[in-house]
DNA sequence: GCTTGCTATGCAACCAGTTGCATAGAACGA
DNA sequence: TCGTTCTATGCAACTGGTTGCATAGCAAGC
């Protein structure tokens, strides 16, 4: 269960709400895990119960009071545990490539609206964060030389801007294909 | 719920039984989907209900008989409508990611091991694709030209040779920022 | 004769994650 | 004043997927 994992690196990175996390798995968090405020609050509850979080209520003034959650020394050990245990290496879950495959059945030029809505949403993504990685790791602003744990932000967010990069290639390579197939004959 | 479509795309290039698909899923659809051979019988079971399959018994010499799913006419328009839907584009879950910034909280040069292994495994997969597409699309045994089928096959596997080459050159580069860290200094 | 491995199918229990809904105070604009 | 948005938390029901286990015939090798 790599949430609850993904979860204690975000909150011994910065100690935050519920809220506050769900915010951050949809930006940087989100690069790479992805969680509802749901499953957040419910995961949140869990380890707090199990001994791994420490909870205090932080009144605030203009907005409802808030639960800052901190990662107690059990918590801090589950972490280390588990980044000594092997994991399996991914595999992809991409529904798009089921599409394109399915596609040879039906009609290969009706996905190309598709395929281009996701074209610009991982353009935005790409733009998203080469933008943050200027801001905080290469910019005028950043700070500089890196600490060890901005090091390791950063070689992350690389990988996101690699994904998103050969992604939009790959993209670009699918529209080429639907339009000529579109081109030159009917489908199956 | 994307397995239903990757089965319908698979059964409509080749009808086959569970234990086909099961050992399809490790290889071609695999590159894109995964799915257990549990998940994939309950949901053939399913869907033979649902009347989007028709089976028929297979007797067998020299092994056991084996039930051989297709895809029936409902199958087909579920598929289609299917294609014609938005769906949303894939987040990433990648696990590897949140154990990289983890480690800033442990020590950044245990993870050395890990991250080779996962380098192995994506090398590997990198060469097995590439050996795929050399025998079934641009080797001289393979077909020319091809139809549209086999350019919407080669053009996903082309994206999943995409990504293991992408995911390699990044993993050298988490490696490099490892050792570096490693080499530098103490961690937090 | 025994073990190992491959083909072939399946059940049951569990867990993670999604979806839909609910509440509530404060700010903000039409 | 009314609807919308933002902060902030949560429950309940469901679904998709994983894990562990079971069965069974046949082939190959030791």
């Amino acid at each position: 269960m790599a949430l609850e994992h993904a979860i204690l690196v975000s909150l011994l990175e910065q100690p935050g709400s519920g809220y506050e996390l769900a915010r951050r798995f949809e930006r940087s968090i989100g690069y790479f895990w992805t969680a509802t405020h749901q499953q957040i609050y419910r995961v949140l509850k869990r380890m707090e119960s199990d001994g791994l979080l420490d909870v205090r209520d932080v009144p605030q003034e203009r907005r409802p009071d808030k639960k800052e959650y901190s990662v107690a020394a059990p918590g801090r050990a589950a972490l280390s545990g588990w980044l000594h245990e092997p994991i399996e290496p991914e595999s992809l879950r991409h529904d798009l490539a089921v599409k394109i495959r399915g596609a040879a059945f039906d009609d290969p030029a009706a996905l190309l609206h598709e395929v281009e809505r996701h074209h610009r949403v991982h353009s935005d993504r790409l733009a998203h964060y080469l933008a943050g990685e200027l801001r905080d790791f290469t910019g005028p602003g950043a700070p500089a030389p890196l600490d060890a744990g901005q090091e390791l932000q950063h070689v992350v967010l690389r990988g996101g801007i690699a994904y998103e990069r050969m992604t939009v290639v790959w993209l670009d390579d699918v529209l080429a294909t639907l339009r000529r197939l579109g081109a030159t004959g009917p489908h199956i």
